[in-house]
DNA sequence: TTGATATCATTTGCATACGAATGAATTTGG
DNA sequence: CCAAATTCATTCGTATGCAAATGATATCAA
């Protein structure tokens, strides 16, 4: 090796390959965190729905009438998570629960009206929580990390 | 249900701002998403402890003895969660607790041997899991989102 | 010094999140 | 047609994650 004897000093030094294992700078850490921002975020604009409940609402408001399964699967959201989701937005009114008149295993979810007028108020405040959570980022910036992300999930 | 038919809900729905909203795209549903994958990745190759456990771990082998209270902050945990996965990783024997000489409110928090064997033997799975969650990305696609995450969070 | 503040840890309550087991209903394959 | 496989929903157990309240200790300031 030619005039390498300090480089590969420096090196070794620095890289000791297992010690260096830098938790703050792998991918699942930082993705945590930045989950962690974004919810935070979210409550502090929408206080009284969480982002999963919001989801629910949303994907009903487009969508309409579906089985608690089918949502779950359209907001990704396993049985066991999207039956205490739809639970709770039923106590509260946002949305009823009714037998399938023909598959009798399924459970339909439909907005209420309160449901409805409730998500259609959000909607806008949503965008302020997209935009809160994306400033950080330039506009160009923002456009690359939404298609990489997308690619990751 | 009572009643009847479906009254079809002809909202006469032509507000663009309201129906233009796409819970897909937005970027904390994708952000949910991409953390559930790669949590269901690490659990693919590190069964029995996680994500959460693990950063402790590897904290702790990182800086060495620390208040409970303190690893929280450099983990990115509040206090009431950090006492869960520290409880949890004292039950197995992975760390242990003493309290503090001098300031009797802190609680040390110590790898134990099996802790450190533990984490060292890890270590590189995690490293694994690491590139499995950013395989979808090429090489300097990769860099460019963990520059950019790294901006969110 | 002491009274107000701040910090550390704990506890409680609520809300995801998921694996596994279960029961009911439906679909499929032979 | 029927037995096996599949689907839908529920329940249980475990593990984050955070807000709020509490108790113990430490620090600061008048």
């Amino acid at each position: 090796m030619s005039g390498g004897d300090n480089l590969l000093k420096l090196v070794e030094a620095e890289e000791p390959d297992d010690n260096d294992y830098r938790l703050q700078e792998q991918v699942g850490f930082i993705l945590r965190k930045a989950h962690q921002r974004h919810v935070s975020i979210f409550a502090s604009q929408i206080g009284d729905l969480t982002p999963p409940q919001f989801a629910a609402l949303a994907k009903l408001h487009d969508v309409g009438e579906t089985s608690q399964n089918q949502l779950g699967t359209l907001i990704a959201m396993d049985a066991a998570t999207v039956k205490g989701v739809i639970d709770r937005l039923k106590a509260r009114g946002l949305v009823d629960l009714t037998k399938h008149e023909v598959d009798k295993r399924r459970l339909l979810v439909n907005l209420t009206p309160e449901g409805r007028e409730a998500i259609e108020r959000l909607i806008p405040l949503a965008r302020a929580i997209t935009q809160e959570t994306l400033a950080p980022l330039t506009a160009k910036e923002a456009a690359t990390f939404m298609r990489l992300l997308a690619k990751l999930a």
